[in-house]
DNA sequence: GTCGAACTATACAAACCTGTATGTATAGTA
DNA sequence: TACTATACATACAGGTTTGTATAGTTCGAC
């Protein structure tokens, strides 16, 4: 058992403590706001231990990205169980949205307000934000070639276009109607888009 | 003539070069990557000048997003100009945006991206954000009902929805098509939405 | 020709930033 | 018992941040 396992009586790892940390200040306050010192302070970890696990900041922050990522992924695999049809996950995705629009301290698309952040473009976050978006993309094409829309890459593309302009005015307004609204325009759009 | 308007060459007084440069590094770099020490230095005017026009750099952030809304009013009444129904406002308010996503050092919506980067809550540039955001949904409801859509207000909210979204991911993917898309799923559904 | 406004130049305070250097302590393993 | 991994504590380097204090300069108007 390590020093400040002991210490603290967490028993999750060093590294393990810091991402987390690193996740929430980073969403909650901004990236650029959060420093490391205040990271390592609140994880409970001295500085030398951060940058051995992480070798930078910038390194931490793409650590969080894959992290917010997977954790992401594993989320909405919840929402998709007892889904049968593509109008099923198509729905599924919005309420994935919507439940994580409801809990305390929403601020809108990690990804999003990372990518605005991260103004070096070849910063290595830009290729996992990419990668999340293009996932989601994909999801809702499937989703969309599953429920016979007609020109699924369209459909999926606009739903898409929806659920990210939802996300940032449910964020703006502090409220999650805009996201209620997107799913409802969405569904219409399927209706529209595949036979019966 | 001031000292600096001789040194320089440029007539415009210091207040209005603090404030043009601010802008432009405030959207290129981000609000917390740029120094006032970089704003005063690049408007060649010293940091005594720009504390005694703006007091504060939050003051300064709040100057620059008020211009940001008047410069975007002026530019999108240039698009309006010759429009004479409100399918054509429409289609201006999408050219508008189209326009300015193409042009040189495109980063998504200003206001959007600096509503992240401002995490108090309380900073005076969140209410600016929101009424220039609730003027855009405002304008797009008018559009509406002068259109004929039989519900203004939702039609105005979907397409809010998709300039959003459309505006996100085209600085995502440094690409224009996905304004072009939402232009042409908002049309598809003015067309839905008004007889004739 | 004097006054006031606007501006410059320089220097500083006090806090913060990322990252590293040095040395020590503990737990598990061979 | 010796070795290795992991973490600790402390201190520092070198730079940046916002904001202010002080004194001097330029220029137009009265």
């Amino acid at each position: 058992m390590a020093a400040t396992q002991r210490r603290t009586g967490d028993a999750r790892s060093a590294a393990e403590r810091i991402l987390t940390t690193a996740s929430q200040l980073f969403y909650e306050h901004g990236i650029r706001a959060t420093g490391v010192n205040t990271i390592a302070e609140r994880a409970a970890v001295t500085k030398v231990t951060l940058y051995a696990h992480f070798g930078s900041k910038d390194g931490l922050v793409a650590a969080h990205l894959r992290a917010r990522d997977q954790r992401w992924w594993a989320e909405f695999d919840e929402f998709l169980a007892g889904c049968t049809t593509g109008a099923d996950r198509l729905r599924a995705m919005f309420d994935a949205y919507q439940a994580w629009a409801l809990a305390g301290g929403f601020r809108g698309c990690g990804f999003v307000n990372a990518a605005t952040e991260l103004t070096a473009p070849e910063h290595p976050g830009h290729a996992i934000i990419n990668d999340h978006k293009e996932g989601i993309r994909r999801s809702l094409e499937a989703f969309a070639a599953e429920a016979g829309c007609t020109h699924p890459a369209e459909a999926a593309e606009e739903w898409f276009l929806l659920l990210e302009g939802a996300t940032v005015t449910a964020s703006l307004r502090h409220s999650t109607e805009p996201l209620h609204r997107a799913r409802r325009a969405a569904l219409r759009r399927l209706d529209s888009a595949s036979p019966q």
